[in-house]
DNA sequence: CACATGACTAAAT
DNA sequence: CATTTAGCCATGT
């Protein structure tokens, strides 16, 4: 239960301020190329995490907030991001290929 | 081993 | 744009 979900929260800490990436870029560094949904699931699970995890800075494919209403609460990812520099807008990260972090190419393919 | 889950993804309707 | 279908996979029962 660990292994997976740690790994997966260690490469969302990894995630430059003001960047993003998705679930499936985290899959694929991980190896796990088809399981975005695990990563999805581990986010979920964030709160089990020993450190805090920016999964706000996690979001779908096309850079959409997807689980922007399974957060704790109190601030919206909208907001979280748009503190970072990340704008937002109608869920939709706003030049998302130009705040795209993609963990295979910024730490390299294993 | 079978089955249910889920913050995914892609394609089709 | 909303909904459906279907593939995929780790984890828990």
């Amino acid at each position: 239960m660990d292994n997976f979900f740690e790994k997966a929260w260690e490469v969302a800490c990894l995630i430059p301020v003001g960047r993003v990436t998705s679930y499936g870029a985290i899959a694929r560094y991980l190896g796990a190329v088809r399981s975005a949904r695990m990563v999805g699931w581990a986010m979920n699970n964030c709160s089990a995490a020993k450190v805090q995890v920016p999964a706000h800075r996690v979001v779908n494919a096309r850079g959409v907030l997807t689980g922007k209403h399974h957060f704790p609460g109190n601030y919206v990812m909208e907001e979280l991001l748009a503190s970072e520099g990340v704008l937002v807008k109608d869920n939709q990260i706003v030049d998302f290929e130009k705040v795209f972090w993609d963990p295979v190419e910024e730490l390299g393919i294993h």
